[in-house]
DNA sequence: AAATCTGCCAACCGCTGTACG
DNA sequence: TCGTACAGCGGTTGGCAGATT
């Protein structure tokens, strides 16, 4: 068992917090804000040590904190960014302002675990997606839960652009340097979203060319890649409009990231654009369609 | 109505990374 | 360079409440 350093004080309560304690912890930061916590429980005269006050916080207690239940779009968001994340939950509470590593990693548990007692449910296997997997959630997120450990493995150690491009029953859309524009640094990691069933990959703004670049899009369900589409067949204009300047930073106007979404929406009744975002942007903008608001997705270290 | 089961969730535990002396 | 303190994170636990038997 053993005690943790913080907790060595005699008297140490735990366990639920009361109604009385929520109050003098509330009542010390709102008036001296938080800054070592260890000094905390002394000064705001709780029995508790600094590791719990600040977990009561973080977790309950500060205003900006959003309770109740996860709205559909919280409920997409969280399992886009764990097939790609993995049990990552800081930084999948990250992008839902208000909610909780806790409540998030709480609120999976308890749904994967529904999930995975239904019956039945195959599981593919990275090296065969199967076209003939049932079209539920769980058979899905399994299939994506498959892939994580490699999609992490690959995103660390394998080089960028198509290869490290894993199979999906997602489409993709992959950002690359045009050869002529500039030189893609192979060591570079390249950084995957997955927003909205649409798994996006993006070199990080740090991407040493300086201008231009390709967009290509991967259908759904490829069984291979060369099934993958530069989505300048659609939308030549759009790879036109693409480029990165010397910080790094991509260019593309709102009107055509509207064609782009409005194009993939025609072609697979769900959507990916870019919000908030006015003028040059970086691959910390790149954002997963959520009602109008855009919660903006930043980059994975 | 009572006993048991089940799921949820707040809180804890232990580990890691970082800052600092 | 090492040791210590601390914050932050993810895994796990335990208690409560509602559901089921």
């Amino acid at each position: 068992m053993g005690h943790h350093s913080c907790c060595n004080q005699q008297k140490v309560k735990r366990g639920l917090w009361s109604p009385e304690e929520d109050e003098k912890l509330i009542r010390y930061i709102t008036t001296h804000g938080y800054g070592c916590w260890s000094e905390v429980p002394e000064k705001a005269g709780l029995q508790r040590c600094g590791k719990s006050c600040r977990l009561r916080w973080i977790n309950y207690l500060r205003p900006d904190i959003r309770r109740g239940r996860f709205t559909p779009e919280e409920e997409r968001l969280i399992i886009s960014l764990h097939s790609v994340v993995g049990n990552r939950w800081a930084h999948i509470a990250s992008h839902l302002p208000g909610r909780t590593d806790n409540e998030i990693k709480n609120y999976w548990n308890s749904w994967i675990k529904k999930k995975i007692r239904k019956p039945s449910a195959p599981q593919a296997t990275m090296s065969t997606p199967s076209t003939t997997t049932t079209s539920t959630e769980l058979s899905h997120i399994t299939y994506a839960s498959n892939q994580l450990d490699l999609v992490n493995q690959e995103l660390i150690t394998r080089p960028p652009a198509h290869e490290t491009l894993f199979s999906s029953s997602c489409p993709f859309f992959i950002f690359e340097p045009t050869p002529l524009d500039g030189v893609c640094d192979s060591s570079l990691n390249n950084e995957t979203w997955n927003s909205n069933q649409h798994q996006v990959q993006a070199l990080p703004p740090s991407a040493s060319f300086t201008t231009g670049m390709n967009a290509h899009y991967l259908p759904p369900l490829t069984e291979n890649m060369e099934s993958m589409v530069p989505i300048d067949q659609h939308h030549h204009h759009q790879v036109q409009s693409c480029s990165m300047d010397d910080e790094g930073e991509i260019s593309l106007d709102c009107l055509q990231r509207q064609e782009l979404n409005e194009w993939v929406e025609s072609q697979h009744s769900s959507f990916l654009f870019w919000d908030n975002v006015e003028g040059p942007f970086s691959g910390e903008d790149i954002a997963p369609a959520s009602s109008n608001t855009g919660t903006t997705l930043s980059s994975f270290p």
